[in-house]
Order: C-alpha cells, then structure tokens, then sequence
DNA sequence: ACCTGAACACCGTTCAAGT
DNA sequence: ACCTGAACACCGTTCAAGT
C-alpha cells in the first residue's frame, strides 16, 4: 500500500523547548523534550488508527520523527513497548467501567447491564488496543504485570457482584467463579464482536446483548 | 534460540515415488510427491508444538525441505496458507464436539457440561491453533469462508441447544441468541485460558468450570 | 509442471560514532 | 545523555532460470 512513502517530516531544527512539566496535549517535543512520551502516544495513535495494522516498531519512530534506533534508548526491546501500550489500555479500561456506574444505576440488573455495556463497548471501539492486551505480543513475564493491571481493572466488575449479592439481588455463589464466568461472557462478546463473527444479520437482534442477558439470567437470583 | 541452525534434512535424490492416492501418515512424499500436503502437515506440527511459535513461511519450507519460494506454487501467500489451518481447526473442533456427546448423556445438563468442557479442551489442548482461527491473520475476505465453516462447528451446540429447549429442560428462548451467549462464554472461558489469566491458584476451584455452571444457570428452566 | 537462487523491500536489534 | 547511520540476520514476495 505504501512503498518508498517520503519522510513525512523533516527533523525540524526549531529552537528547543523547554520541557514542559505540565502535560500539554498539543505539543510536540519530539526528538529534544521526552521522546518516551512521544513514542507512547505515537504508537497509541496507530493503534486507533486500523484494527488490521501492522505495528511497526520502525514505523513508530518514522512517525515521531527519529531514527529507527532511538525507541531502543527508551524502551529494552518491542515487546517492552507493546506492554506499555496494554497496561495503559487495562487502566483505561478500568476507568471506564467505573464511569458507567457512576451516578449508580438503581437496580442491580441495571448496573450489571452498563457494566457489561461499557466493557464491550470498549473493546468495540478500541479493537487493535483490545486485542494487544489479550494477545501475548507483549512477551510472556508481562502476564505478571498484566494479569495485575487486568484483574485491578475488573475491581468494578467484583464490586458490583458483591453489591448484588449482599442485597439479594444476585444468586449467593463463590465471588471469584462468578466473576470469572462475567468475566469471560464479556471477552469473549467483545472478542467475536471484533473479528466480525457475531453479526447482526446472521442473528435475529443484537447477539451481544442477548448473550448478556442471558448470563444475566443464571446470576439473578 | 536457533541462530544459523544446519540443514536437518538434505533433498535426500531417493527413488521418485509413485503418488499415493491412500492417505499413508508416515509417508515423506515431500519435494516430488505432493508438496501442498507435506507443508501443511508441517505447518500443523510447528502450530502443535509450541504456542509462543512465530510462525514463518521460510521456516515451514525449510522443514518441508524445499526451497523458500516452493511453497508459492501452491499458495497464493502465506495469508492463504494459515486460512487452510484455520479451516482444518474449525472442521476438527466440530468433530470433537460431535465426539463429545456420541454416547448421548442422558440429561440436558450432563450434554450441555459435556459440549462446553470438551470446547474448552480443544483450545487449550491446541492453543496455537485456536488463536489462529480466531486472529484475522489469515486475511480479512477469509471471514466468508471461516465464518461460514465456524458455524457449522458449531451446528453440535445449536442441536443441542434445540434438544434442550424442546425437552422443556432449557428456557425458551431464541435460539441464535442462546447459541451466541454459549459460544461468546466458551469462547471466553478459552482464550482468557489459554493467556494464563483463569489461574486456578488465584481462584478457589477451577473458574472455568465455575464460569461455565454460571451459564448453564441463565440456561435452566 | 514443479522447484531453485538471486534479488527487492522490508523488519528487529546492535553498536560505533556523533552532538 | 540522547540520537544517528551503517550493519547483521532475518522476513514475505517476485521472477528469471533450471529440470
């Protein structure tokens, strides 16, 4: 698709900013302020860009204006930036699932209903991020890291079952097992959702929301 | 791991021999009998043999003993290659669901546990394999063919489903919705399995099994 | 008809050298 | 301290040439 593409931008010789500490979006501090940072948000932006890309480390360091050598000052290998890109992806989100339940929904259905939502949700609209996450490019001592991160971003999902198991709401089972069933039910949605395989056409509704209700239905009490 | 590693196996100028129509397993027809065979088989033996395998088209040729461009002969790219593996997995998932329930269990429940467990076993048993079939790295259009090859995998699930449904033993609900929940929850159950992130450690039993009787629960009449 | 060898445009990674 | 340029060992893919 892009053979032999210019450089998109020249190194630019501007005069040097000094290293803004306060996080302004707009800039551009390229190969003098925090590279790091650039390289992070570079990397995350072509992770937005197409689900059906190809990440390339050199292509990263093309877009941020540097040599294809200097990612390796910032960051050991690929693979060390790739599970930067799925940790952040992991908070964030964990920040979302708490926003879909911030002003609480009243019932507990509803609740277990935006949770759900929200989960799916974002890995619809975030395929490329999503699937790094899960997908074990980022090494394999990453799980440590990872699994950490991931079940820190699955509090919401725990505390919103322990709600509705106090309040009778949900059946009184083992937290962790049904956690893990949501869990899974929500994955694996999202994960058929993105690859296409849970199609609207073949199905009568939306089967992402049937799947989900009818999960809902083995933990209503 | 493997820099600079020898040729293993020389072109070996035996005895040409004659194309067998019988499906012999032992058989290294390789470089002059059917060379499209013999690289699958490769292919399905480096998927088998370790999960955290890149895959490469020159390294299938070099075990296939054949030079690197031999393979184009008979795939258009190595995209078509992995959608043959991916075809073959979904064809064999459906035998083993099938095999799951031949001495058909006599309650809904004991078929329904028994599907759902031996789905799981599949993937985990050929974790490799089954990220393939679910990882878009076999081209996009495949979708068309693998979809439609999934489905039929899954007929077991959708014939047990009616089974259930019709016995009175399993709510009444739309079938295709059902079927989506069950296979988004297997689906999940597997993959979060096979990343190492249902460990039972953390967990008090096996969350798998936890996960999939949370489900059977919303299934139950 | 089927396969090889050299070639091209890429990668990830390393390292001496520049500022 | 941070970045560049050349270099190495790989890829996927193509193509003329061999048998």
């Amino acid at each position: 698709m892009s053979p032999g593409k210019p450089r998109m931008s020249p190194p630019l010789p501007s005069s040097r900013k000094t290293p803004t500490t306060t996080l302004d979006a707009g800039d551009r501090p390229y190969h003098h302020g925090d590279l790091r940072r650039a390289i992070v948000e570079t990397a995350s932006a072509m992770l937005r860009e197409d689900k059906g890309w190809k990440f390339t480390l050199r292509e990263v360091a093309r877009r941020a204006g540097v040599s294809h050598a200097a990612p390796y000052k910032h960051f050991p290998d690929k693979a060390a930036l790739l599970l930067e890109l799925a940790l952040r992806g992991f908070d964030q989100l964990g920040q979302e699932l708490q926003a879909a339940i911030t002003p609480r929904p009243r019932s507990a259905r509803k609740e277990f209903l935006a949770v759900g939502g929200a989960y799916i949700a974002f890995g619809v609209a975030n395929p490329a991020l999503y699937r790094l996450m899960f997908s074990g490019d980022a090494g394999d001592p990453r799980v440590a890291h990872l699994s950490e991160r991931a079940l820190s971003a699955l509090g919401v999902l725990l505390d919103m079952l322990t709600r509705g198991q106090a309040s009778g709401a949900f059946r009184r089972r083992p937290l962790q097992g049904q956690a893990a069933a949501c869990w899974a039910q929500v994955h694996g949605i999202t994960m058929l959702s993105i690859e296409g395989l849970l199609m609207p056409e073949k199905v009568g509704t939306t089967p992402a929301q049937d799947a989900l209700e009818t999960l809902l239905d083995g933990v209503l009490a």
